[in-house]
RNA sequence: GCCCGGGUAGCUCAGGGGUAGAGCAGCGGAUUGAAAAUCCGCGUGUCGGUGGUUCGAUUCCGCCCCCGGGCA
């Protein structure tokens, strides 16, 4: 198999674009890497291509799960593993997109094999930590996982609801657990990753830019179906960048002004966590700096012809 | 032109003879099934300019520049 393309960077870089460009000249398929863009009601909101933008090329993994559903790095993962299969077996390439982080660095370095926690026990969790904060899970996480509950000495509280509930689910630490993974889905010679990496001030402006033509496109009515479905606000989808400011502003809470102004305050910083990411998790991912298409094609296939030869 | 008010961090502003501090914005970091999540850390500064008084001026005084408002 030749390797795989996995293309990163923070919201708004022109991963989309990139993908489906290259994707085109290599008669590859696109899979989706980026946790919003799986939901199907988010689809101006997390920026999903359009049909006509996919230009004919075979997307999956786009949309394909409701936003009632608590979608999660192993689901995705699972997903992954069946579709590249599925890929393969058509003697297509693949191209990975997207800028949700974990999703990829499970791909290529692996998952611990934890099982599956069950609603009643994840319900119980959930009400201890309202009730009790992270100082109240962090008690309870003690004595059976002291690691965990050292290294999550703050005000965490996902990761120690994560933790309590491996505990009281399994019966063993999650720290059991993660000092082991499972082989990646990619081995290390079949994949090649691309991180772009735009210019901080330009990226700000393009996503301020690009709020506002999601609003023209008709995000605050994607907002108003998501309001009226009365989902649970704990829900991932109902936490995607804008939602809660956008639902806030359609509740009458807030001025339109402000929901926008939080809105692109909330994809800045998320923009700034991603370039953390790329620049810690994946140092050794190629860097693409240029924000003109052509360019970023060149050095795409600069890097992946050079790759294909060795192989 | 004259009279007030004001020029302090990217923005809005507070302070005041011993080289300065809040909010917001921002920056740095962590990251193993919620990751567009969650969490930790950090004031980033010719105090408009220039002379003077002073041991010492961002603070007081003079002059200049700029921005508001008023009178003409």
């Amino acid at each position: 198999m030749r390797p795989a393309i996995l293309i990163h960077g923070p919201t708004a870089s022109g991963k989309t674009d990139l993908a489906i460009q290259v994707a085109k000249r290599l008669d590859a398929e696109v899979v989706n890497a980026d946790s919003m863009q799986v939901y199907s009601d988010l689809r101006i909101i997390s920026a999903r291509p359009t049909q006509e933008e996919m230009n004919g090329i075979p997307h999956h993994m786009f949309g394909h799960v409701g936003a009632d559903q608590r979608y999660s790095t192993g689901q995705w993962l699972e997903d992954a593993r069946a579709c590249l299969k599925d890929i393969e077996r058509r003697g297509k390439r693949v191209v990975f997109v997207g800028g949700t982080g974990l999703y990829l660095l499970a791909l290529t370095q692996g998952l611990s094999d934890i099982p599956p926690v069950p609603d009643d026990i994840r319900a119980d969790v959930r009400a201890i930590a309202e009730a009790e904060g992270a100082d109240g899970l962090r008690a309870r996480l003690a004595p059976h996982d002291p690691e965990t509950a050292q290294r999550l000495g703050t005000g965490d509280r996902q990761r120690l609801s994560r933790a309590l509930e491996v505990f009281l689910s399994t019966g063993k630490a999650i720290t059991e657990f993660q000092n082991s993974r499972q082989p990646p889905v990619l081995r290390p010679d079949e994949w090649i990753g691309y991180a772009l990496t735009p210019p901080r001030a330009r990226l700000y402006q393009k996503i301020d830019r690009r709020f506002e033509g999601m609003l023209m496109q008709g995000a605050m009515e994607e907002a108003r179906a998501i309001l009226g479905r009365n989902l649970d606000p704990d829900l991932p989808a109902m936490k995607a960048c804008g939602v809660p400011w956008m639902l806030a502003f359609l509740r009458g809470e807030m001025s339109a002004e402000q929901a926008a102004e939080n809105a692109k305050r909330d994809s800045r910083r998320y923009a700034k966590r991603q370039f953390t990411w790329i620049g810690r998790q994946f140092p050794f991912w190629a860097r693409i700096p240029s924000v003109e298409l052509a360019d970023r094609m060149r050095v795409v296939f600069a890097l992946y012809r050079e790759i294909d030869r060795s192989s």
